[in-house]
DNA sequence: TTCGAGACTTGAAACGATTCAAGAAACTGC
DNA sequence: GCAGTTTCTTGAATCGTTTCAAGTCTCGAA
C-alpha cells in the first residue's frame, strides 16, 4: 500500500528531527512569541522538509475547530444552474484557506434538520445557507447557538448577520427601465416565490419602477418564476390571447423566462416585436436560442465566493462592518 | 450560546449514566459479542435518550476512519448541468450512511494535485472522480495507494476498479438507429473530447451503427462537443452550406446540440425537416425551445447515487462483483 | 556571590474514541 | 471443594494536537 511515505510526519516526528520537545514544535509552528526566533525558523524548515501537515482529527479533537464550512443543499436547486455555479464559487473562495467544503443534504420534511444536525454535532465552523426567508428559522437558530453563518439573501427580522445578496430591487427597477426604453407600457412581474425575502425586494423595485417610468402593472396572480415550466408556458399563451395583455415582462429566473417566451410564441407573438422579456443570468446556451431576451446578469459564482470570504471573516471574529454585502446590479 | 444542551454527551457521559465503564459502553454500542445482551440494550437505550452521537474527531483520530467521501471538482463541469445533478445524486446515495460529502477543488495546473492531497492527508475514506481517461493517472495513483474510489466512466489500463458508466457505445448506436428510422443517410458525430474514455465507446457504437444501418459517416475533424458553443455554431453554418452535408447528427452533450441547431438554422435549415439531431439529457428547458431534438436520456443523478453506493461497498471491503455497473440505455 | 527577572523550553494533562490485556464473577466437571 | 472455564466488564494505553504550569538557563544588578 503506502510505499513512498512510510508514515505521515506528526509533531512527534518533527520533535525527534529537531531534537526539541513536542510542545515547542507545536508553538513554533503557530508563531508563539514564547519561542525563540531561531527555533521557530528551524522548526518550520524541518516541517517543510518533512512535508508536515497537521492532523485534522487531532486539531479538531483538541480545539473543537473543524476547519469545515458547510453548505446546505436545497431541493429546489436541483436541476437549476444555480447550485453548480454557487459551489464552484464557494470552492474558489475557500482556496488557499484550510477550510474544506462539505455539502449537507436537505431534508424534504423539515429544512431545520440539517441545521440542527450541524449545530448539535458541531460539525462545521460555519454554515452557508441560501433561499433566505424574511423570517428565517435557520437564521434564528444559528444566531441563538452562536454558530457562524452567512446567508445568500437577507432576512427582515431585525437581527444582524452576515449575508451576501443580489440587489433584486435594483434589478426589477432596471428591468423596467429597459422595458420602458423599448417603448413597452404594460408590464408584468414573474417574480420569486412568495416565501423568499428577495420576493419583497423585487416587488419594491418593480413598484418604484412603475411609478418612475409611468408604466401600467399587470398582476399575474399567484404564479411565480419557480412554478412548473409548462404551467408558465400555458399561462403565457392564455395571456397572449387577452385583449389588454402586457407587452413587457420582468422575470426572476431564466428557465421561467424561456417558458414564458415559448408560451407567447405558441400564441403567435414574437419576442422583441410584440413583447419583451427581461431576465437574469442568461447562459450562452439560452442566449443562443432566445437572443432577444433582455438580460441583466447575476453571478452565482461570485455570490458563492463572496459568501465564503464573508463567512471566514465572521468565523475569525470580524466585526459586522464588511460582512454584509450587496452585489451592485 | 448553548443553552438547550449543556454539553454534548460522550462515552464518559453514558458510562456515568449507566454506571458502566467507558470501554463497556463503547463496545456495547458497536455490538461487540463480548458484551452481555442485556447490557447492550441498556447502553443503547441510554445513548438514545441522551442523544449520543459519536464524536467524529475522536473516532477519526483513533481509528483513522474519516467517514468522509470526497468528490473532486472538474473545471470543465462548471456551468454544465452535470455537476449539480451529480452532487444531488451522491448526496442521495449517502443518505442514511454516516458519510459526509466533501467537495474538493480542482487544480488548474495539475489534476493530480487534489488526489495527492487526499491521499497524503488521508482526508477521506473514499474518492469519486469523473471525466475518466483511458489511461488515467488518478486511477493508477489511487490504486497504488490503496485508497478506495469509484470513477464515473471506465479506464482501459487493464486494471480493475469500481466504476459506474453510461453505455455510450449503445447510446451512439441507438442514436443512429433513430436517425436511420427518420430516413437520414449521412450522419456526423459530435462526440466527447478525445482524452476521455467515453470518446472511445461512443466511436465504437457509432461505427457499428454506420455498418448495421448502412449509413454514411461524415467526419467532423477535431471539434468535439465541449468546444466553445459559438465555434460549434459557426461550424454548423459552414456545414449547412456544403453540398454533401450530413443530414443527421449524434451529439454527446445538450449544449453542443443546441449550438449546432442554432448554426444550422442560421443557414436556413429546419430541424426535423432538413436534418435531425440526437442528444443526451435534454432538460425540459431545452425541450421547450428545441422540441425537435431527439433525445436519449442520461441520468446524472442516478450516476451520482450509484457511485456513492458502489464506493461505500468498496470501502466496506466488498469484492469486485457488483462494483462495476453500466447504465443500460 | 547571590537573587530575581527574563527568555526559552518542556512534561503532563486534556479532547473522545477504540483496543487489548487483565480482572471479576459465575459456572462447569470431578 | 477446587481448579479450570466461560462470560462479562474494565483500566490503561493510544491516536495527534494544544495549553498550562513548571522547569532550566542566562544575565544583570545589588
Amino acid at each position: 500500500m503506502d510505499n513512498s511515505l512510510d508514515k505521515r510526519p506528526t509533531l512527534k516526528t518533527l520533535a525527534e528531527i529537531t531534537g526539541l520537545g513536542i510542545s515547542t514544535v507545536s508553538q513554533a509552528l503557530r508563531d508563539s512569541p514564547a519561542i525563540a526566533e531561531e527555533t521557530r525558523k528551524r522548526v518550520k524548515l524541518a516541517a517543510q522538509q518533512a512535508g508536515y501537515r497537521p492532523n485534522r482529527a487531532g486539531v479538531r479533537l483538541r480545539t473543537g475547530k473543524t476547519n469545515v464550512i458547510t453548505v446546505v443543499l436545497n431541493p429546489q436547486d436541483e436541476g437549476s444552474g444555480f447550485f453548480a455555479d454557487f459551489v464552484f464559487g464557494i470552492s474558489n473562495g475557500l482556496a488557499g484557506t484550510p477550510y474544506h467544503l462539505v455539502v449537507t443534504p436537505y431534508s424534504l420534511e423539515d429544512p431545520m434538520v440539517p441545521i440542527r444536525y450541524i449545530v448539535e454535532t458541531a460539525s462545521a465552523d460555519g454554515v452557508i445557507i441560501s433561499r433566505t426567508q424574511p423570517n428565517d428559522p435557520r437564521v434564528r437558530f444559528l444566531l441563538e447557538h452562536g454558530v457562524p453563518f452567512a446567508s445568500h439573501g437577507r432576512t427582515s427580522m431585525g437581527l444582524e448577520h452576515p449575508y451576501f445578496d443580489y440587489d433584486n430591487e435594483n434589478y426589477a427597477y432596471e428591468a423596467l427601465h429597459k422595458l420602458s426604453a423599448k417603448g413597452r407600457t404594460c408590464v408584468a412581474l414573474l417574480g420569486p416565490p412568495r416565501d423568499l425575502t428577495y420576493n419583497i425586494h423585487t416587488n419594491l423595485g418593480f413598484e418604484r419602477g412603475l411609478r418612475d417610468f409611468r408604466l401600467t402593472g399587470f398582476p399575474l396572480g399567484s404564479v411565480d418564476a419557480e412554478a412548473p415550466l409548462d404551467s408558465i408556458r400555458k399561462l403565457a399563451t392564455a395571456l397572449a390571447l387577452q385583449k389588454d395583455r402586457p407587452d413587457g415582462f420582468v422575470v426572476s429566473n431564466i428557465a421561467a423566462a424561456v417558458a414564458l417566451c415559448a408560451g407567447m410564441a405558441d400564441a403567435g407573438l414574437v419576442l422583441g416585436r410584440d413583447f419583451d422579456v427581461v431576465s437574469k443570468h442568461v447562459t450562452s446556451l439560452v442566449g443562443m436560442l432566445c437572443p432577444d431576451i433582455i438580460s441583466i446578469p447575476e453571478n452565482f459564482r461570485e455570490a458563492g465566493c463572496r459568501l465564503a470570504e464573508i463567512l471566514i471573516a465572521a468565523i475569525e471574529g470580524e466585526t459586522q462592518s464588511e460582512l454584509q454585502q450587496l452585489a451592485h446590479v
